[in-house]
DNA sequence: GATGAATGAGAGTTCATTCAT
DNA sequence: GATGAATGAACTCTCATTCAT
C-alpha cells in the first residue's frame, strides 16, 4: 500500500531540511523528534531514512552546508578586493547580511555544536576555523601594511566575529532599521575598531578574551 | 534494603541543583536525563522524587531562583545610591560581575527559556521584566533629570542588557584582563553611550532593536 | 531512470536463490533482512519482488525444491535396483553423497522448518514424509523378503536418516576420508544394522526414538 | 502509576530466563521479539531492561550460564574417579544425562551461537573448548596408560562428543528406552570405540572430521 | 530519604512490502 | 525488470514517573 498522499520524490529532501532547520531552531535538536519532523513533511517517521541515514547526520549536514555556503559567498564577496580595508568592509557587510537572512543556520550552527558526535563536531569546528582564518588573514594583511593597529590579531579576529555575530540576538526584519543602516553602521564600528587612533574603550574591552577562547556562545564540550 | 551509599539527607537537594546546572549548561535540558542527574548525585532515579516533583519543575526552580537571587543582588547594589549615574554605574558593575561569577546559570536563563512550559514561561519572563525594569527606571529618572540622553528608553534597555550580557560569551576566568578592568569597560562603554554628546555611531547602532524584541538569545517560542 | 548495474534479467532470479541460500544459512531466515539480500545480488530490495512474492516464499521454494530435487535423484538412483539390499545401497550412498555437496540446502531444511508458515509447512512435512517413505518401504520390502530384520521400521527408518543426516554436522570437504571411503563406511554400516545377528548394542541405541517423533534436528513447533 | 499486576521482584529475573529459554529454543533468537518475552512474562517490555541490559546480553547469559553449569556439574560427577576407563564411563553417562534434561540449553548453546557477537562468541567458545579439554584429557590419559587406542585424540573427542549429542535430535521423554537404558548404551558405545581390538568401521567413520573442524551443527561463522 | 521494580509512552531505526515511474 | 520513495508495523531501547518496601 505505497504512496498515497505526501510530497513526492527529489522535493522531499528539501522539505526535510527545511523542516528541520526550523524545528532545530525552534525546539532544539534533543527536543525535536523524528516524527514530529516527518509529521511536517507529511510522510512516515521511517519514510525519513529514504532521504537521511540519521538524525544525527541530518544535522551534520544542515550545519556542515550552511557552513560551507558561508564560505563559499564569503570567497565571492571577497573576490577582487586587494587592500584590506576594502576587504574589511566587504567581510563585514557580507557577514551581517548573511547573517540577517539565515538567522535560522547560523543560531543552529552556533547552539548545536554541543551536540554533535565528536568526528563530525571535528570537521565542523575545522570549517568554522577556516571561516575565521579569513578574517585573521585579512587582519594580519592590514597590519603588515601598516593600515591596520591591533593588538593581538587572534584576539581581533574573535571579538569582531563576537561583535557581528551579536546581532543574530536582537535583529528581526521590519526593525527600524534598513538593513544597509544596520550593515553601515557595523562596517564603521569594525573599521574604526581595528584603524590606528580608534576610540580606546571599546576596543580594549572587546580586545578581552584569551586566544584559547573557543567554544563562543555555547558551553564547553564534554 | 534503603540507603547503600550515596549522598545522605538535606545535602542531596543541593548536590541535585548542583548536578542539574551542570548537566543542562552541558547537554541542554532536554538532552539530560533523570538517570544522569542521579547517577551524577549518585542515588538511583526514583530517589530523585523524594526533592523534586517534575524534571520540568527542576528547571524551573534553577531559572526562578537564579533571576530572584539576581533580583536581590542588585537590590543591594543599588541600595543608598541616588543620582542616575552613580545607579547606572553600579547597576553596570553588579551585573558584569554576577555574569562572570555564575556563567552556568546565566546561559541556562538565556538559552533554556523555550524548555519551559506556558505557565513556567510567564512566571521567569514576568521575573526577568522585573529585572529590565530596574535599568529602564534608571535610564529614565536620568533622562527626566537631564543627565542622560537616549532616543528611546526601551530600545536603549534591551541594547545595554545585550551588550552586557554579550560578555558571558567570551568571558573564561583566568583570562587577560582582570574582572575590574572588565568592569571599569563596560562602566564606561555604557555611561559614555547615554551621556548627552557620546559617540554617534555606537550608539545608533544599539539603538537599533525594534522595541517588541523579546526572546533575546534564543528562538521565537512556539 | 532504470537499471543502472547488478544483475540483468533472466539470471536474477538464480542469483537471488543462491545468495539467499547463503545468507539464510549463515544468518538465519529471521535475522536476513532482504535488503542485505538485495545488496548481495547487486539489486534494490523493491526489484525483489519482480522475482518472488514474499520473504516467506523464498524460504519455502528453497526448501520445496530441495526435496523435490532429493527425491527425483534418489528415485532416479534407485531406478533398476531390485533387491532390498541393493537398494538400500543405492539409498545410502546417494542420501551420504547428496549430503557431502548440498550442505546449505540440507541445513535450512532441517533447521528453518520452525519459520515456516503453517500452510508451507504441511507442504514441506509431507514432502519430507515421502521422503523417508522410500525408505521404509525399502526396509519393508526386506523384511518381508526376509532379507532384514528391524525391530520396528517406524523407528529403523528415522534412527537411520538421522546417524547419516548426522554427517552434516562434521563434514567438511577437504577432510581425511574421501567422499568414496564415507560412503562405503555408511554403507557397510547401515546395511549392518537391519542384517539379521548384527551388533546389538549399536542398533538397540539407534532403535530407541518413539514412533511419534517428527522434528527432527529442531525444537518442538508452535 | 507503578506497578499494578505482573510477576514482582527477585522473580522476575528467573521467569525472563525460563521464558526466553523457551522463546529462543521455539522461535530463534532473532524472530523472538523483546514484547513477546516480556508478555510471556507479565510485563511491559521496557521494564525487561530492569534485569537485562540488552537481548543480546540475555542469550550470552542463557548460553555462559548453561556451559559454566555443564563444567560444574561435568567437574563432579568425574570427582573421584581414578582410572581413565572409570572417567571415561563417567563422563559419558554425566553428558547423556544432561542433555536428556536441558534440551534447550543445550539447543540453544549448540544453534545460536552464530547470534552471538564477536566478543560474546570468543568468550563462549572458550569455555566450550575448556569442556572438550576435559575429554581430550582423559583420551590423552587412558592412551599413555595404554587403556584406550585411538587415532587421533582430538578427533576422537569431536567425534565422541558428535556423537553423545546427537542425541537431542531424536530423544524425547517418555520414549520406549528408559533414561538407564540410554545411558548405559552410550557408555558401551563409547568405550568400546577406544578400546583397543574394537570394531574398525565405527570407528574410522566417527574419526573422519579433520582437527580443525570447530563450528558443530551450524554453519560457518561470518 | 533511598531502593528497585514497575508503568506507559515514545524515542530512533529497520523491516517487508508496494507501486508510479 | 529495475529504481526510488513511500507505507505501516514492528523493532530494541530509553524516558520520566510511581510506589511498595
Amino acid at each position: 500500500m505505497a504512496r498515497t498522499i505526501g510530497s513526492q520524490g527529489p522535493k522531499t529532501m528539501e522539505a526535510i531540511r527545511k523542516a528541520g532547520l526550523r524545528l532545530i531552531f525552534e525546539h532544539g535538536y534533543a527536543a525535536m523528534s523524528l516524527r514530529q519532523l516527518a509529521a511536517e513533511v507529511g510522510i512516515q517517521s521511517g519514510s525519513l531514512y529514504n532521504h537521511i541515514s540519521t538524525k544525527q547526520e541530518l544535522l551534520f549536514v544542515l550545519v556542515r552546508d550552511h557552513i560551507n555556503e558561508l564560505l563559499r559567498q564569503l570567497d565571492r564577496a571577497l573576490d577582487g578586493k586587494q587592500r584590506p580595508a576594502d576587504k574589511l568592509r566587504a567581510f563585514v557587510a557580507f557577514h551581517v547580511s548573511y547573517h540577517m537572512t539565515r538567522k535560522r543556520e547560523v543560531f543552529i550552527a552556533n547552539s548545536e555544536l554541543r551536540s554533535l558526535e565528536p568526528k563530525n563536531y571535528e570537521e565542523i569546528v575545522a570549517l568554522r576555523g577556516a571561516y575565521e582564518q579569513r578574517l585573521a588573514e585579512i587582519l594580519g594583511q592590514g597590519v603588515a601594511e601598516g593600515e591596520f593597529e591591533v593588538v593581538d590579531i587572534q584576539v581581533a579576529t574573535f571579538a569582531i566575529l563576537a561583535l557581528l555575530t551579536g546581532l543574530t540576538t536582537w535583529y528581526r526584519p521590519g526593525g527600524r532599521l534598513t538593513k544597509e543602516a544596520i550593515v553601515a553602521a557595523h562596517e564603521k564600528l569594525v573599521l574604526s575598531g581595528v584603524t590606528p587612533g580608534a576610540k580606546p574603550d571599546q576596543a580594549r574591552v572587546l580586545r578581552t578574551p584569551s586566544p584559547d577562547v573557543r567554544a563562543r556562545g555555547g558551553p564547553e564540550r564534554r
